[in-house]
DNA sequence: GGAACACATAAGTAACGACTTATATTTGGT
DNA sequence: ACCAAATATAAGTCGTTACTTATGTGTTCC
């Protein structure tokens, strides 16, 4: 298996926004389909590639699987980002707006 | 030409290195070129791709093309990213220190 | 005007990636 | 024990992509 870069993992869309429906709750394959115009097999394929880059992780309960996300995974693309975003002043705002959120 | 995705833009390695070089400064093609293990063609297809989707734009001066980069363009990533920050607060530290470096 | 230079575009190729259908594997229910 | 459900894996297909070499376009210098 070849190094497993989050740019190339994150860029087909159908991949991406299977991470994305995971990060708001846990979910079943099946359930996952749900929505997506493609196989089953498909999805499968894709969770496999994002668990290989430590973006989803699975656990199993009798015939099911439920996956969910682990955006900490995400760091190597944040720090990415955050290198250019100092290249950037009038983001400031949102930025700071982030921070807000966050703060309890 | 199908819609510029910045994943896709910057998934290949390559062309992603290229970017980032082209932040540190301005650069024409040939300089850009050294330092890759590709040919002059190859960088100027990845520099038109780039330019598809807004990431570095072109100065002409006679015979030469000088190109920059416009991390603006990084905008869809940078708010992509932020809506996953707020799973993460053992990243808040590091976030500040952004912010920090930014305010003069 | 012509040759060398800087770059872009064209055309071809080989590998990759996202899908499909088919099949295997495990589990649950009856 | 049997059958269906839930998922994974295999194998094949087809479009995409990142490269190559070859050629075209414009510019500088003699």
């Amino acid at each position: 298996m070849p190094e497993p870069d989050l740019f190339r993992t994150l860029a087909d869309p159908t991949r991406r926004a299977v991470f994305e429906r995971l990060c708001g709750k846990e979910m079943s394959v099946s359930e996952l389909k749900a929505g997506f115009g493609v196989s089953q097999p498909a999805i499968s394929q894709h969770l496999a590639a994002l668990r290989g880059a430590g973006l989803v992780c699975e656990r199993r309960e009798g015939r099911f699987a439920y996956y969910r996300a682990e955006p900490q995974a995400l760091a190597p693309l944040v720090d990415w980002v955050d290198r250019y975003r100092k290249y950037w002043p009038e983001r400031l705002e949102k930025l700071k707006n982030v921070l807000q959120d966050m703060e309890p």
